[in-house]
DNA sequence: TTTAAATACTTCGTGATATGATGTATTCCG
DNA sequence: CGGAATACATCATATCACGAAGTATTTAAA
């Protein structure tokens, strides 16, 4: 898919991934791989960056004597999401204006 | 709107404003307006980018003694559009994850 | 008439960002 | 033993939206 496109998307994606429980990199990726697909660096950039933004939060933990980042979305993070369902109103007007559909169909 | 999520749409607005008719610029700009904003240096940018791509051809003329350019979608920049539509889909797929909704509503 | 706003296009610098490449280190399986 | 899988990290690069600033003309208000 477009690159310019899933810039908007990956971070809602990486949220929900944490949504209803904790969860770390690795897992996070083959969880979202069905839906969207992202790399290594790309994951841990995004990963760095709500967690600058507040978004979520993470503790490390020993998991078969290796490291492990648990991440946890915080409540601002829920917010983001919930902030993210008003603006897909925007994107459908917009969606509607390309492609020149009416309200249904 | 978030810019990112923005950043995926504008290029397709850009070729939807000038889908049915040649436009220009600053019509662009204010045809775009109650849709989505963007600047004058985003919007020439894009064309710029566009015309590289060989998704729309520009025509310079003079109107009332000033000079304007034309722009027109090429086949090309028409199937972009049709992608967008099939890319779409994803899109869809994705934001259900996100939100967590079903097929409809 | 002077002035401000609108029209119309251009260029530059900046900050944000996705990604490939590369690296480190451990565990699991054949 | 060796390679795949797990797990995280860093760096360089290319793309891109946008504000700022500039040039130049026309139109309308003062």
């Amino acid at each position: 898919m477009d690159i310019q496109l899933k810039r908007g998307l990956l971070d809602v994606c990486v949220l929900a991934a944490i949504k209803s429980d904790e969860s770390y990199g690795y897992k996070i990726i083959k969880d979202l791989k069905p839906c969207i697909e992202l790399s290594e660096s790309t994951l841990y950039t995004i990963l760095k960056r709500l967690e600058n933004a507040g978004l979520l939060t993470v503790r490390s933990a020993e998991h078969d004597g290796r490291l492990r980042k648990y991440y946890r979305i915080t409540d601002a993070g829920t917010r983001r999401l919930e902030e993210f369902r008003e603006e897909w109103k925007e994107v459908i007007t917009i969606y509607q204006f390309v492609t020149g559909e009416d309200t249904n169909e």
